[in-house]
DNA sequence: GTCAAGAAGATTGTCGACAGACGACAAAAC
DNA sequence: GTTTTGTCGTCTGTCGACAATCTTCTTGAC
């Protein structure tokens, strides 16, 4: 404390530059690969390989894989190793519910008692719209949306709402971009929260909570389905 | 975990034995150490140390430690190693917000579709009251009631539910264990149980869920308060 | 042709070692 | 006396090696 205020009232021009570390810098990586789809649902990650390829030791590998592992995105079976989880239609239904409970809470605190969360939410489906409009990638469309429920649950006040959303947004976000196609008509995405943000303009928090149930209940249909459907075709 | 409630359904009469053994085995020693006051929220828990003592290298222990920071008990600081975690009382309310949310909504789909969940349930209060006719230590009785409220959640259907149940479940036991003594008499620890039950069995779904919101939201009152206490006092 | 047993290969589980980072304390400068 | 600088011990970060275990392929019997 004392180091950074005497820094500060001096009024040195240094970032505190990133001292995070390989693993996270390998888990990010890991991340990625998963989410572009570079490495698929059931696919096994063995540590050696990985290793070799980054041209760094097993250790950090092993230890952004147990990272992973607790995020949902990876599976570990002993002696066997890491694989990359596969989801039936069944667990993403029940995450999805899982996302229901959570974030109608969230929402309900928020628009009881941080009105000032509403311009950021507001930012993020401007966002959705421009997107739509440049015709982007599902990919980014996805992402501005999680951010978008991430503001909710950080807006609850709850800092335990935060930490579920962030330890389920990974496998989300997996779930959503295997299926490659969620609406036919990408400007729907960013309309579908307007109720929300409606509600909590205005104060209230019964209607804020029935339309995010709503939203995700919507979303949870759709993914269920398109896994339910590509479950029973692509059975190799 | 998933191994022994796996058994545990399948009635095998055999312990968990060491299948995975070590980081296990490591994990588990630690969450004791903890849970049982030997090792104090804020403590420094040194790799080398532990692996000495236990006498083994250092790998499975800090494998066991970052499995133990996933679950909440223990904090990571990149540079600095692993400290029990201390939570303030705002952290422990928002714990508890977050099981009246899960639990809440994990009664409601054990009342409506579950109902052969009953008598397990029946079965841990009458555990309760025989623990507190014996003049159980707290440690049982926290134990007791963490196994009732982890088969609503496994009744529900919703695995979810149950993952994020058995994630901050530790840390809940920990925020328990450090006050010493929750209810005057321990009676009242099995009594406040009787509504939800009794809710299910009528199945009346909304009942139960007012009657688990009330339920842990008295115990939320109780330990915050508690916790709050303690943070004036013992500054140190 | 099918199945079982065993050998060979690959991968994980654990270890001990060394380099780098951090905190504490002592020494020096003001 | 206070602040800065230098030094030291301890602990973490990463590594390469070896043992234990699983998987696959081969071999042989029926």
């Amino acid at each position: 404390m004392n180091r950074e205020t005497s820094a500060l009232s001096e009024g040195y021009p240094f970032l505190p530059l990133s001292r995070n570390g390989l693993v996270d810098r390998v888990a990010h990586s890991l991340v990625s690969a998963i989410l572009s789809g570079a490495i698929r649902p059931g696919e096994r990650l063995a540590e050696s390989h990985i290793a070799r390829q980054m041209d760094l030791s097993r250790a950090p590998v092993r230890e952004a894989l147990r990272l992973l592992e607790s995020s949902g995105l990876v599976e570990y079976r002993t002696n066997r190793g890491f694989f990359v989880r596969v989801n039936s239609a069944r667990s993403i239904g029940d995450l999805y519910e899982l996302r229901i409970v959570i974030e109608t809470a969230a929402v309900r605190a928020l628009t009881l008692t941080n009105p000032d969360a509403l311009p950021g939410l507001r930012a993020k489906v401007d966002e959705l719209y421009q997107l739509a409009e440049a015709g982007a990638d599902m990919m980014s469309h996805v992402s501005v949306d999680m951010q978008f429920h991430r503001l909710i649950c950080e807006g609850s006040g709850n800092q335990r709402f935060l930490q579920v959303f962030d330890q389920i947004a990974n496998e989300t976000k997996l779930g959503l971009l295997v299926i490659g196609r969620l609406y036919d008509d990408p400007h729907r995405m960013a309309e579908t929260h307007e109720p929300i943000v409606d509600a909590i303009a205005a104060g209230d928090a019964d209607a804020a909570a029935a339309a995010i149930a709503y939203h995700i209940g919507v979303a949870k249909d759709l993914v269920t389905e398109h896994i339910g459907k590509q479950q029973e075709a692509g059975e190799t």
